[in-house]
DNA sequence: GTTCCCATGTAACCCGTTACATGATTTT
DNA sequence: AAAATCATGTAACGGGTTACATGGGAAC
C-alpha cells in the first residue's frame, strides 16, 4: 500500500504486457482485454497514447512494420531501461490500493426508499450478472487449470471467481432475507408508489 | 447496468445521505465516510463542491446557520425536485457498473518475474491488510446486528465483509499452493536477482 | 453487400484526488 | 503548548472514458 505515483500501475502493466512479447498497440489492446481486464481494465486509446509516452520515456522502441493487405503496425519491444522499469515496481514491496466502487450497493444502501418488488428486481438482476460473470471466470480457470506457466494468470483468475461466488451468495442471502422479512412485513413499506 | 449519466451516482448517493437528515457539508462527508466509504468512498472536497451544484441545481436548499464557539455552518436539506430525482434514480432499473481495479494482483500477475520471498511478502502483506479490513467490517455487521432500521446498511457492510473473507482465503490459498510449489520447485525460478 | 477485423489515433470531457489555505475552539 | 475538531472551500493536476475519425481487406 503505497500511492505508487512514479511509474503508474498502468504503466507498468503495459511494460509487464510488452515483457511477455514485443507487439503492437492493437495486440496489446486484445491480449489485455482477454487476461488482465477484470482487475485492471485499460481503455484502446489510453493504450495507444501510453505506448507513445513510455517510447518518449525510452522504456519501449517501436518499428514500423509494413504488412501486405493489412494497416501498417508499430511493434514495440522493452528496452533495457523499460525491464529495470518493470523489475523495480515489482520488486518493489506494496502495491497501489485502489478504493473500487460499487453501483448497486450504491443504490441498495437506500433500498429502504424502494418498493420490495424494485429491491427484489435489482437483487435478482445483479445475481444473473454476477452469475454469468462466474462461469466466466470458472471457465477461465479451468483452461488454465494445470498448465503451469499460466499459474499467475490462473491465480489471478481465481480471485475473480471467489469474488464473483461472493456476489452470488450475497444476493442469494439477500433475497431470502428479503422473501422472510415480506413475510413478517419488517423490511418492506406495504405501498407501492409513493405515500405521502 | 447502464452508464447513468443523467444525474451521477455520487449526486444521488448525498441527496440520498441528505434524505436522511438535513446536515452541512462537514456533517455530510463525516457520515459518508462511516456509512457508504467501503463502496462508494467520496472525497471531502468533492463533498463540498457537489453540494454546491446541487444547489444551483435546485436539488438542494441550503441555509447559513450561525453558530456560537462554532464556525457558522451551511444546512442543507432536500427539496421536492430532490427527492424525485433521489426517488427516479431509485426506482429507475439497473445501477451503473463501475470497473474495480486491485493494485495487488496487477503486480501478482507478473509474479514470475519476482522472487519467491518477495511473492510470499506481497500476499503476507495483502493478507494482513485483508484481515485488518475483515475484522473492521465484522465489527460493522455485528453492531448493526438486529437494528432493523438499519438493516441495508448492514446488508451492505455483510456484502464487504463476504468479500474480505474472499480475499483473505484466497491469500492464504496462494501462500499455500507457492509454498507447496516451492518444494516441488516449479513455480519457483530458483536465482534471487536479475538471471541472464 | 454488410459486417467484422485490422490498425491507429485525436479531442473533449469529467470525475476525482491531493495539497493548500484559514481560523476559532476544545480537548489532552 | 500541542493536537484534534469544527467548518468550508480553492486550485492544480491527472487519469481515464467516450465518441469521433479513417480506411482497406476479409469473411459470411
Amino acid at each position: 500500500m503505497d500511492g505508487n505515483r512514479e511509474p503508474g500501475t498502468t504503466s507498468c502493466v503495459i511494460l509487464g504486457l510488452v515483457s511477455k512479447r514485443p507487439m503492437s498497440g492493437y495486440e496489446l489492446a486484445a491480449l489485455a482485454a482477454r487476461s488482465i481486464d477484470h482487475f485492471w481494465p485499460i481503455s484502446k486509446s489510453q493504450v495507444y497514447s501510453e505506448l507513445a509516452r513510455l517510447e518518449r520515456a525510452g522504456y519501449v522502441k517501436g518499428t514500423h512494420i509494413e504488412q501486405d493487405h493489412r494497416p501498417d503496425k508499430r511493434r514495440y519491444e522493452l528496452t533495457a531501461p523499460g525491464e529495470q522499469a518493470l523489475d523495480t515496481w515489482l520488486q518493489a514491496p506494496g502495491y497501489s490500493s485502489e478504493r473500487n466502487r460499487n453501483g448497486l450497493l450504491a443504490k441498495f444502501f437506500f433500498a429502504e426508499r424502494m418498493t420490495q418488488q424494485q429491491r427484489i428486481n435489482l437483487l435478482v438482476e445483479y445475481r444473473a450478472h454476477a452469475d454469468t460473470y462466474r462461469l466466466e471466470l470458472q471457465a477461465i480457470v479451468d483452461k488454465l487449470e494445470g498448465r503451469n506457466h499460466a499459474a499467475y494468470g490462473r491465480a489471478t483468475a481465481r480471485y475473480g471467481l471467489l469474488h464473483a461466488q461472493a456476489n452470488v451468495t450475497w444476493a442469494d442471502d439477500m433475497l431470502k432475507a428479503l422473501r422472510n422479512s415480506a413475510e413478517l412485513g419488517d423490511l418492506d413499506r406495504k405501498a407501492a408508489p409513493a405515500d405521502r
